[in-house]
DNA sequence: ACGGCCGGGACTTCCCGTTGGT
DNA sequence: ACCAACGGGAAGTCCCGGCCGT
């Protein structure tokens, strides 16, 4: 799509890969280009021709990201249904692996600070998400509402399991999490029964 | 009491009072400590007195401004119960104040990057939060599992609230929110009805 | 003859002449090809099909150089013997034209500095300039030696010359340096009278 | 003397001796601040609260390094006077040494097109050598111009050994140098006598 | 031969967290 | 408590040597 028209840009997109993982796994404020660059073989002088800055760069990565987490989306809706993707996204592995895993549990509040266009395209991407998830649903009036529901309580529940210390409390966490999720579902099912 | 144990000059109050609107508005990584103590009417050395470190202050900035939000949270519950809390919390003017706002919301990610014991302080205060939703709500089995989950919902719906360009999407994001919330609260109740 | 055995464009031979005067005049690290092609009338592609490398071109260039400057050696020597040549090379005209002037007293130091096929290049020619002075003394039993000993006192004075600040300083270095080279050669025919 | 001012600053004395070598090996316009500042255990970001520039570093080298062959100038002079100073200078040990060797026979031509400032900066420092040598000299109208002379030809003497290729040929024009060295001094000697 | 691109790396500016002298 | 300075290190601009498609 975007990185068509000139050379095969593999270079780029390696750039934007490992930029991604280390912003998730860091946060973008305390991730520097230098060491982005290096992770990706290359050196600081060659960001500038592929990017304009790093807010540029993150706003690559924010797209990149979710589009990735919207591929693995699909599948995971497709295999197991939302119980799957409530499992999956509410996993030990993926609170532990920060740095390939939902780019909005790891960068949320930061890129509420990114400037309009960084947040447009997150906004973007979240639709997405949005959409999948609400086809996904028995349909009712505000599908789209309780898919955002359910994807606020997923990020919240993923940040507070990273962010609590002592396993057994985290563990706890993504249970709740997981439980609030699928009360939020089933209650939105159960309004379409009564 | 929790911050009597160092001295309790006023210029230290003053310092983390300042950085913990800094940091919630930009974000930690992003907040210097000569900006801090600018805003703080003071200087640059006067900084080292009152902490070993950033990570000092950091972790006593967790402790004040969840120890601010137990006392809101207290006041809140007792004249609306968990429906004013819900509002108050996902309200526009919370979203739109994320200085003086839940510092959960703004720093969560951060906070899972922070040294043990900073993660620690605010698994405690994180902990009294809890204790204070699930003793207003019915209790059942697990009302503190409910009272987690509810919290991570209301904190991943304002940050996506945060994150989102468009307003007219925020406010869909802060009711979904709501609506989900209310949806893992009642459903929690009509188990133990059942 | 020397450089026949690549293709004698008009090109290369302008690249070379180009190139020549601005490593003497901003010395070779600091000169960038771009701006020598350019001065050349030429573009940045056209150096490779005659060059593999900026060291290829700076081993023609010094090839070059010092070949020009045996032919200018020569005639110096046949109109005025080594008098001419000695105020020739330390005149203020020749430390004020670096450009054109003598390569060994613009570049020695990186000469030897650059890979062992330079460094011999340069090393055919000089012996070529040592033959031509060596030829116009009284032959001593070290009559290259003293060839050699007139050489490096002549581009030492004048890369001294141009390093001091202060024009009258420098013209005395100049007069120093002559006054040097005549008792160098002065004294290896003494020796022969004796 | 320059330093006394502030702090200790053994950190600018540390960058100023390591750039001092690095210049004189590789060049100044082939060394890079970074590998300067690494070589001194410091980063790129020390370098600029110490210098105003690149060029101002180089000023100080060569006033650094010109000071601390004023020095062994002296001892040396005092142990063995002018022919214990000449094979020292034109030894082996120097020319594979450059590193730590004669600045002017490393960097002579660099000098040539560095500012004002530091061209004035080399001069005054050269002028303190000239002296030195003039005062070992039997003293003559113009010993200084025979000291200039002198040291002209150890410059370019040392500068073509280290350029030529063929250790027996490097080793022959040392000697040559030597050779022309004492030349100058004894003609300059004899005048006084006849 | 042209022109543009690629990655490398230079120089410089700016600000950070921290320390020490006053 | 002030404040200047240190060393660390990031961001950005620039240009270099080299290569390729046209």
């Amino acid at each position: 799509m975007r990185y068509e028209k000139g050379r095969k840009d593999s270079s780029r997109i390696k750039i934007v890969e490992t930029a991604s993982e280390r912003f998730r796994s860091d946060g973008i404020a305390a991730s520097g280009l230098a060491t982005i660059m290096s992770d990706a073989g290359l050196t600081n002088g060659a960001f500038y021709p592929h990017f304009a800055s790093k807010a540029d760069l993150v706003r690559e990565c924010v797209v990149q990201a979710l589009g990735a987490q919207s591929q693995q989306l699909q599948e995971a809706l497709a295999s197991g249904g939302m119980e799957a993707v409530i499992e999956a996204y509410l996993s030990a592995a993926h609170r532990d692996n920060a740095s390939k895993g939902c780019a909005s549990a790891a960068l949320l509040p930061e890129i509420a600070r990114q400037p309009a266009e960084t947040r447009q395209a997150y906004t973007d991407q979240l639709q997405t998400l949005v959409g999948q998830i609400s086809a996904a649903l028995v349909q009712t009036k505000d599908s789209q509402g309780v898919a955002l529901g359910v994807l606020a309580t997923l990020f919240g529940a993923l940040e507070l399991a990273r962010a609590v210390e002592g396993k057994e409390l985290s563990d706890r966490v993504l249970a709740a999490g997981a439980e609030a999720a699928r009360s939020i579902i089933q209650r939105s099912q159960s309004e379409v029964a009564s």
